[in-house]
DNA sequence: TATGAATGAGCCTTCATTCAT
DNA sequence: AATGAATGAAGGCTCATTCAT
């Protein structure tokens, strides 16, 4: 109601979410996180119960407001649209989310925080996949069942889900390898749109591959 | 040089590679790991320098092992080779290395250590970036330049490097999603070969793709 | 004044001699008793200043009710009963007071506060010595000159209270001893009357030798 | 070996005997134990494992001490001494046990400690009783078979041991209240030898009482 | 009268490291 | 080469209390 109430509990909360991205979990301390927010350290044990707490907190508020930045189905496309225009607006918005500072801002912001999450999900986690990640997966499927053909075999579906998240998620984890290897391409976030671009058609050719050897077969 | 002065060390190096994979450097404490080892806490200090020594050490180790075993580039293959026959061979490799319990064993063996590195790499990493994983592009590089053509765009090829790897990791960091999402395709280990072979097609179709693309423009 | 205030202070007053109880002033938290209580945590501090003004309160409530209820000297004895009477009168009101649910119900009960403020009282039990103990003590000391008669000697009359009285108290006292090495005589509530009557009869047996003795010297 | 090492853990379990005794177990703080003792706070952790621990070594260390310097049958009783007289060996080396400096030293002393652990006893105390409160019962049940004849109720005697040990115990547990209302008789230490004579003559005369109602009865 | 928010002090514990042996 | 003892720094958490409302 208060306004510097809310304003405590939201500070704490913007503050963990950067420094558990930067540091992970264990290497967070409260103490930090309290003196940055400029609040007590008790204030984060009063508001969230416990660092575990906190963090869950933190790992649903990225979601959510990820997701609701940039939907999995972006809202501008319509049930006319072919599914591969939907397929392009899915790796964009996928990609947008993950890699774009208005979204997640890839391995140097929140990006981070949920990569480490995939790799090791905490409790806060599981929640988190069925809330968000199942639908935006089925939406994937959805569309690339169209694409591929209702005579597909469901393997070649899901796999090649992973193949395209895959390729998008690459530019989030390689961050520091591509930094090394190819310098040229970043920061990654100015190669936004080019990667979309490279990404769509690259799946869509994967994809055409896989129905013609369904035919075949 | 004395068998046991050797065990000693060998041995911590070998549970320390467990420990820092299953939880971690900042989680895993030098006291666990003396402890499986059956070693005082302070021979690790003494060995090892510090915590930091140790865990250089490991992610050496780890390297070395994995890319003598499965090298990016099969020994079998021979200049005569199709392209995309060593394409195939160069995803293999990949893809056994770091999925198969001969080698990294995924996300459940020490291929969350390495996952973990490319995500935070510490200084241990950076050196293995230049030992190991440059020339391991490098090599994927020259594939690629074949298949695609000559004339492609430097871009292309190295986003399409990204395309391919991304494809192949992406097993080792999602495991815990698609263990929820997919639960049918684990433990991912039992179906490496049908990966492979998703991997190699969709890969083939994509640059196709690009290839075509470059000839129209 | 108002009735909810009124409860509002009984009720933190109620909690709190239970949770005092059961576990020491130190282990009970404000907040323990406020949930209980179902109050916010201030309202301790406000209606009884601190966690100490609580704590007295609780203390002088618990002794004031468990002596009228059980008063020292049962008020059905009369000025004509014999002291031998009245002795038993005193031991079976004590023994009601502490042991009995009615009362502060042993150990398990409220006896166990004033047990441990017997051991470590705090600046509230020295009230209560003068207020409830020492009449107490003096209503005792009278029984036993009478029995004894006049010319015993002080002392034996001092150390024979602390006989009565250490037999009475020590079934509080001792009520997790006598479960482990007696357990057929607990709950020690079931056999009030059993120990009375052994108490009295004992009792009268040490008093009649220390009157012999006096006699003798 | 080395005598610097045991001293520091001796003299850990020195001070929070004191200190425990003192305070009782939530207040001692392992800081100030540590303070006392002069050495590190993890120190004590390193040693006893955790405040718990290192509390459950300073019980078993006191109880050990404390029969051993005082056994509850003094040595120099023989079978071929009166029942009589080995019952004020028993109360005599009970009190000592309990009151005197060289033993645990009254409420002042460790005997605070133990009159807390009887009245809420922590898991220390469970293998304690065993150990050495129960053979110590065992003992004086004993002699007590032999004063009051074979035909007595086992009811009988063992509340007339509760009768005896709590006269003894009641001069720990009342120290606060005997120095109020009897200042007199205080320090309780100097006046040892005074109350293992009436304890023994009163209780002698209690024992008899219960013998005659037997025979009566 | 009563409360939710916030605080500051303090506590137990863990941990990497060092040191004497 | 290897260890047991000991340390200092830091971390998460709890708790009684205060304050503005």
């Amino acid at each position: 109601m208060n306004p510097s109430q809310l304003s405590t509990r939201e500070r704490i909360l913007e503050y963990a979410g950067d420094m558990f991205g930067k540091k992970g979990f264990k290497s967070t301390t409260i103490r930090m996180i309290a003196q940055e927010a400029g609040v007590n350290v008790a204030a984060v044990n009063y508001h969230f119960r416990d660092k575990e707490g906190l963090y869950a907190e933190v790992i649903e508020d990225i979601f959510s407001k990820g997701f609701a930045r940039f939907p999995s189905l972006d809202p501008k496309s319509d049930p006319a649209m072919s599914a591969e225009d939907r397929l392009k607006l899915f790796i964009r918005g996928t990609i947008y989310r993950i890699l774009s500072p208005e979204g997640w801002g890839g391995l140097n912001g929140k990006g981070r925080l949920i990569a480490r999450e995939m790799m090791e999900p905490t409790s806060a986690f599981t929640q988190v996949i069925e809330t968000y990640i199942r639908p935006h997966k089925d939406r994937l499927v959805a569309i690339l069942w169209e694409i591929v053909g209702k005579g597909a075999r469901q393997e070649d579906i899901l796999l090649s889900v992973v193949s395209i998240l895959g390729q998008c998620i690459y530019y989030v984890y390689a961050t520091s390898i591509i930094e090394r290897v190819a310098p040229e391409y970043t920061p990654v976030e100015n190669n936004i749109d080019k990667i979309i671009d490279h990404v769509f058609r690259f799946s869509l050719g994967g994809l055409e591959n896989i129905k013609a050897d369904k035919e075949i077969a």
